[in-house]
DNA sequence: TCTGGGGTCCTAGGACCC
DNA sequence: TCTGGGGTCCTAGGACCC
């Protein structure tokens, strides 16, 4: 291990060796995550900046660049084409999302393995509860660096931040890496937060950041400290959470790992290379990108009512529409011409359009189930078309032996005619 | 030299109902 | 002729996160 950190080392060793007071939670994030598979699965390309992100001489961006690649300066999100500037030699690749799904469960699962108590909040980070007595009562410093060391065994490595709130634990992971454990000793919070950066503490982006300089607060102490009335106009009701947060005062819940899956929303949207300004390709693009939602809404069992229409028409400039249908639908051949009608109402033919966006919501079924003699409705209520069978059908076959053995009149013109001149 | 794709949450205006 | 207030739903947009 690199090694571990605090800011106040008397308390770091009786927290090691003695007891930890209250609240233990920790922040565990995967270092480099995408790049750090890459190298993983590939030894050739080990201690070489490598770089996961879309191509460089289209619209794409950073996802991921390992740590040799990031020492020219690059980083997430920046655009590709300047990462390709300030790191010409890096090695690129567009990412094995499977791949780093397969790794990430591995390592969820040593973190399940030492506590119930685990909050995923993304592919590469996870909060968890180690608070001695709830689970069991061994240090929690000394149950960070076993998972750190135990991960480490996988391949790819972690940074850890545990202190005794969700805040602290996120900030503190961020303040060493790669292969870090930062400790945030009981009692030390509100000193350890007080000089830092307000955008140190997730949730506050740029705009807040703007908003809070002009109200003359720049550090998490001015925040903490700040009348709670003029932080509402930035924060709307989390006003007092944040403020709270600020001073090191929140108290965070980390729910048992199994606790029920609770999505919200189910998208897919695609920038193109080169801009849209035909009705036929924008629904085919539609189509295409409806069948990967109706996809994935079968295979989690959703259904959803609100259909979301987005569409791009520069970097900065947008719309969106939604429709709420009467009843919930898995179903693209359902959702997909109501998205194909609402395309009318926000753009005009000719009008470019740089991305195109698909989305479902909306899947509470506590409704029941309606009947309405215009339309299919199964037993559960959901909204299906005479086509769905087909669809799914279609999918096995996919599944079975490939994506591209199966296409639709319409998904065939959107490959042949905008994926290839999108190259 | 330009800026992805997957999400969550909050706000605010207008419709509509009582 | 002028005109309440509260509640809820629907819709569009924007901030923020990884």
């Amino acid at each position: 291990m690199k090694g571990e950190h605090t800011y106040d080392s008397d308390a770091f060793a009786s927290s090691l060796f003695g007891a930890w007071s209250g609240p233990a939670i920790g922040l565990l994030d995967l270092d480099a995550f995408f790049a750090s598979v890459e190298q993983l699965d590939h030894p050739a390309w080990r201690g070489k900046p490598v770089i996961v992100g879309g191509d460089p001489d289209a619209r794409g961006v950073v996802s991921t660049a390992s740590y040799e690649a990031r020492k020219f300066g690059v980083h997430s999100a920046m655009p590709s084409s300047q990462a390709k500037r300030l790191c010409p030699h890096a090695i690129w690749t567009r990412g094995h999302f499977d791949r780093y799904r397969e790794m990430s469960s591995q390592v969820m699962a040593i973190l399940a393995d030492e506590t119930p108590f685990v909050d995923q909040v993304s592919i590469d980070e996870a909060f968890f509860d180690v608070s001695p007595g709830r689970f069991s009562s061994e240090s929690p410093v000394v149950i960070c660096q076993r998972i750190s060391r135990r991960v480490a065994e996988l391949g790819v490595t972690c940074s850890i931040g545990l202190g005794s709130n969700k805040t602290i634990a996120k900030i503190a992971s961020e303040r060493e890496k790669p292969r870090g454990l930062t400790v945030i000793v009981p009692g030390t919070e509100e000193a350890f937060l007080a000089p830092l950066p307000v955008r140190a503490m997730s949730g506050i982006g740029k705009s807040a950041e703007t908003a809070l300089a002009r109200l003359g607060i720049h550090t998490l102490g001015q925040l903490a400290r700040a009348d709670e009335r003029i932080l509402r106009p930035v924060f709307g009701v989390n006003a007092a959470m944040m403020k709270r947060r600020a001073a090191g005062a929140e108290v965070s819940a980390v729910s048992a790992i199994d606790a029920p899956e609770d999505v919200k929303s189910v998208s897919n949207e695609r920038t193109f290379g080169i801009d849209l300004t035909d009705r036929k390709d924008v629904e085919a693009a539609i189509a295409l990108l409806g069948e990967s939602v109706g996809r994935r809404l079968r295979k989690r069992g959703l259904a959803g009512k609100i259909v979301t229409l987005k569409l791009k028409f520069s970097y900065s400039k947008g719309r969106t529409i939604q429709r709420k249908l009467p009843h919930p639908t898995d179903d693209e051949n359902v959702f997909v011409p109501v998205a194909c009608e609402l395309l009318s109402s926000i753009w005009a033919p000719g009008t470019h359009i740089r991305l195109v966006g698909v989305g479902m919501s909306d899947f509470d079924m506590s409704a029941g189930v309606q009947t309405d003699l215009f339309c299919e409705v199964d037993e559960r209520g959901v909204q299906t078309s005479d086509r769905r069978e087909l669809s799914v059908a279609v999918e096995r076959v996919r599944e079975k032996f490939g994506r591209d053995v199966v296409n639709f009149g319409r998904a065939t013109r959107f490959a042949d005619d905008v994926v290839r001149r999108d190259k």
